[in-house]
DNA sequence: TGTACATCAGTGAACGCGCGTTCACTGATGTAC
DNA sequence: TGTACATCAGTGAACGCGCGTTCACTGATGTAC
């Protein structure tokens, strides 16, 4: 059987789709089988062929979100070392919130949503979230520590943007200061390591 | 009516704390009204004595959580100019998950939660969120960028650790590194400053 | 100090809605001949 | 190429459980006399 993507399977991939959209917008716990179908041009018994419960398509759904980040970080590998790309990057990523709407740091809203979760889907999670953290390494000139402190503020800065998201200045601000700072810090050790090296 | 605490106030009291508590535990929509109220000693019926809804339960219990972090902080109002007071805020700040196994950022946790709920929540809540960054930046002699850097990183930091949860080493290792980071950063810029000054 | 009464925090049974899940059925698709 | 049949993705009514909310009632507390 030579692969041919069949209409169950494209219509399975349209669910996770609409599901972790929706999941990322509402919260897994504000969007329901229902609304997942409809959104998706089903109806809600169908569901059923695709995935065995709700939790089931919450675990594929979240790691979904969290490739569709992964994809994105990827596509700039090996240009990181310029910091005009650097800069663009989080721009992007710390942008998405207030520019679209729509939010695009899945572990910030996610997480405590997977936190919470059965232990497969935190792992298969975790196995994600150090992938992540060693592709920002290696990016980052081998620099793990920057790495690791550039991925929680980001995550950080993501998360308190959209909770004072009532409050656009705020937002901006923390948004804005912190890849500003980030920016600073990776300036500093460059500079430092430079120094070391004379 | 000179005031003292009466039966009543210090029942609402109870069941605010026991929610706050169980809302960063399991997150708001994993607690139901019977929980809460069996876990302050009471049956459930009688929780509509003192709010008029789970709603505005949720609202009150998450400004709660955030109001107790604030005095943590304050706590240590006046001697963060000592490197190690602030070391020491972040180990406690960032330890708590990992030591205690109770989470202490709410932040982090309740975040997305608030986030989506009324507007009149998100107003309170960010009123606090602001009071504490200016809190911060008063405390880290008035470098507000670096307050706002060293927010988001802890925030990120707890959020990232609490998702990895079952990789103990890897949680660890966030946290660790996230706080050396932070305190690096801070004598790297009090070094610039100095050498600025001269 | 003791008795009658009013108040009201708290009880627990009951209600009803939302939502995840099931199931008998349909109708489109693809295969056998 | 056309017909009969099997498969199975998808339908939509129905179910049942959990949970937020209501309500008639209780019994402890505090006040009036």
């Amino acid at each position: 059987m030579n692969h041919i993507v069949t209409r169950k399977e494209e219509t399975r991939r349209r669910i996770l789709e609409v599901a972790s959209r929706l999941f990322l917008e509402k919260g897994v716990d504000g969007v329901g089988v229902d609304e997942i179908m409809r959104e998706a041009g089903l109806t809600h018994g169908g569901f059923y062929v695709h995935f065995p419960s709700k939790e089931a398509l919450i675990a594929e759904a979240c790691l979904c979100a969290l490739d569709k980040t992964t994809s994105d970080w990827e596509g700039i590998a090996g240009k990181l070392e310029d910091d005009a790309v650097f800069d663009q990057l989080l721009q992007t990523y710390l942008a998405g919130d207030l520019v679209s709407g729509s939010p695009t740091c899945p572990m910030a809203i996610l997480g405590p949503d997977v936190a919470r979760r059965g232990e497969r889907v935190q792992t298969a999670y975790t196995a994600k979230i150090r992938h992540l953290i060693d592709f920002i390494t290696r990016e980052l000139e081998s620099d793990r520590a920057q790495a690791i402190l550039t991925f929680a503020a980001l995550v950080g800065a993501t998360s308190l943007a959209a909770q004072v998201g009532n409050d656009r200045a705020l937002a901006e601000e923390i948004l804005k200061t912190t890849r500003q700072e980030l920016l600073k810090c990776r300036a500093a050790k460059r500079e430092k390591a430079a120094t070391k090296a004379d």
